[in-house]
RNA sequence: GCGCCCGUAGCUCAUUUGGAUAGAGCAACGGCCUUCUAAGCCGUGGGUAGCAGGUUCGAAUCCUGCCGGGCGCGCCA
């Protein structure tokens, strides 16, 4: 419906430039919006309050001119100037309902495009670091860089969503010390116990498993604890795998999946952590200085130069980053997002400046980066606080057997990234009507529901016929509904280029609410109902809430959120 | 002190890339179940969009300066 009006703008545009009352060299950026009152019209364009100054006249005046160079079209009802420029289009009713047959037809394509033109993405997600469980932090993470998968796959990118972990570095190190520890039986609060160590209950567990000889089985490999307290890198090894094999079980019970898990260990065995060092040095960014190697970053917009290379000789950790990152581009990713904690903030400009220092023409942006804000947890009003070395922290499991995986997912992604979020145990849990998620739900169950009872009341819903009888919808609730799905493509298109999946749950709300607002007025005249004596009625408005259901199983499948039929 | 993010109803948040009278939910108050699911619907009240300037036909949105909150400012990741 949108279309096929910027399409006949565009005749208009082209008219008034052939007529010579519009110069030749103005293209203005057509903006169509769907109103908010529909006193307004159905949608509405701005266009010539933008082409008052080009044209030399008033925007009413021009408002008139563009309506006059519109071609005609049976599409559109009314045409309406109206404040201080805008062009308000009312549309007929068999424009507004075409919607739904576009829905019917395209069932669970219905919404994507093809804007990606198959061309491959790469988005980096969570990422945690094999020491602790995922905490919810991390689930936010999950949960957005997950949406933004299946926003980007709905707009036609291939998408390879990958995990990166630190295997290696002092992090790990800290992590085996600590499992050492605690396999002598020490705990944090002994004096002996290891700076930076790791404080939380799970060491423990790490520690017992070992010296019982247990074996890991992890998604790559299996490790069998050997129990020798003196065998760092026996710990280390068991360590990591254990945590490894947590982390995918929280990220399992989470529904969320990965194309690729990416070990920081393979740069250093694959020898692309010293060629990128080598680069760097040959390309002269690069200095000595107190016994370390620095890296100029500072002529790529950092404000201080940064070390690469300690005093012990190992590299600090943006290192393997700037080499991972000229991998992801050799193998191909033009285009890639990395979802991470707004507290890694600071590595944005290095690794960027590293692959600048490179000289492979590397695009000066690269990658984009979506960074989401802290989350804080509440329970019972009282702010939990996490900390993941004193151990006493939420984690993302906990989250997803006390509340539910859809209702954790929901709530993570709902926000935008870019704002703090507090996590509301209790609101969340909640299976009232202040919870969110459970109406958008209730809303298709509703539908399910309404459709089921139609059958088992001896009727026969025939869809050919609902789409036939399309034109006898013209109560305001149905037109709103059309207009409301209708939006949807655009919303699809535009979550995913501005890499935004809380607009999703915001636009679900919303329909659930109208089709809720449908439901009622069904209590108040029987007339209205779904269901219906009248065949041709009861079929079309059966159709019309199929093509809702459609909608809102969609736009819940973005979000990773299921659908049930009853509830 | 420097860098980044945020500041919208009592609370949690939207606002379709600068558009029309800033909208939802929760909380408060008043209605609606012999009914296709009341996990629902309808109505009422609630705002100087942190503050002050600027840009223009038009600003919550862009720019500047303050104020307040978060994160970062390691030869940790």
């Amino acid at each position: 419906m949108k279309d096929t009006l910027i399409k006949l703008l565009e005749q208009a545009i082209a008219t008034l430039k052939s007529n010579g009352q519009l110069p030749e060299d103005i293209s203005p950026r057509l903006q169509v919006t769907h109103t908010k009152d529909k006193s307004h019209g159905d949608l509405a364009t701005n266009l010539a309050m933008m082409l008052a100054k080009p044209m030399g006249k008033p925007p009413r005046d021009v408002a008139q001119l563009i309506i006059d160079a519109l071609p005609d079209a049976t599409s559109i009802e009314k045409v309406d100037i109206a404040g201080p420029g805008f062009i308000n289009f009312f549309m007929a009713q068999d424009a507004q309902s075409e919607v739904i047959k576009q829905i019917i037809q395209q069932s669970e394509r219905f919404g994507h495009n093809q804007s990606g033109n198959g061309e491959k993405v790469q988005v980096e997600f969570v990422s945690a670091n094999p020491t602790g469980p995922l905490h919810v932090g991390h689930g936010r993470g999950a949960a957005v860089g997950d949406c933004l998968c299946r926003l980007l796959s709905a707009n036609g990118w291939e998408v390879t969503a990958e995990f990166y972990y630190n295997d290696a570095g002092q992090q790990i190190n800290n992590l085996a010390l600590s499992v050492q520890a605690r396999c002598k039986g020490l705990t944090p609060d002994d004096p002996s116990w290891p700076d930076d160590g790791y404080r939380g209950e799970y060491i423990n567990d790490v520690a017992k498993d070992f010296m019982a000889k247990a074996t890991i089985d992890a998604e790559d490999k299996h490790v069998t604890g050997s129990g020798d307290i003196d065998d760092m890198d026996a710990i280390r090894e068991f360590a990591v795998a254990y945590l490894r094999r947590e982390q995918d079980l929280d990220l399992k019970a989470f529904a969320v999946n990965f194309d690729n898990y990416f070990l920081e260990s393979s740069l250093y065995e694959s020898d692309k952590v010293e060629q990128t060092v080598a680069t760097l040095i040959d390309n002269g960014y690069t200095y000595e200085d107190g016994g370390a190697l620095w890296l100029k970053t500072t002529e790529f917009g950092d404000d201080k130069d940064r070390v690469m290379r300690k005093k012990d000789g190992g590299y600090t950790y943006f290192v393997p980053d700037v080499a991972y990152h000229l991998d992801k581009y050799q193998r191909g990713f033009k285009r890639v997002i990395n979802e991470q904690g707004a507290d890694h903030h600071s590595t944005i400009t290095r690794v960027r400046a590293g692959l600048q220092a490179l000289n492979k023409n590397i695009p000066q942006g690269y990658p984009d980066y979506v960074l989401h804000q802290m989350v804080t947890v509440m329970r019972g009003g009282k702010e939990v606080k996490l900390g993941k070395r004193a151990g006493n922290y939420v984690t993302l499991r906990d989250l997803i057997d006390e509340v539910g995986r859809d209702a954790t997912r929901f709530f993570l992604a709902a926000r935008r990234a870019e704002s703090q979020l507090t996590f509301d145990i209790e609101l969340a849990k909640s299976q009232t009507n202040d919870n969110p998620v459970f109406y958008i739900q209730y809303a298709h169950a509703r539908v399910c529901s309404a459709l089921k009872k139609h059958k088992e009341l001896g009727g026969t819903f025939d869809l050919d016929s609902g789409l036939n009888q399309l034109h006898l919808l013209t109560l305001a609730q149905e037109t709103d509904l059309m207009d409301k799905m209708s939006q949807f493509p655009e919303l699809v298109k535009s979550a995913a280029d501005n890499c935004e999946p809380h607009v999703i749950a915001h636009y679900l709300r919303e329909l659930a609410a109208d089709l809720h607002g449908y439901y009622q007025i069904g209590s108040d005249d029987e007339q209205n109902r779904w269901i219906v004596d009248d065949k041709n009625m009861c079929n079309a408005r059966l159709t019309l809430i199929s093509a809702v259901k459609q909608v809102i199983v969609n736009g819940l499948n973005l979000l990773g959120v299921s659908a049930p039929e009853k509830m």
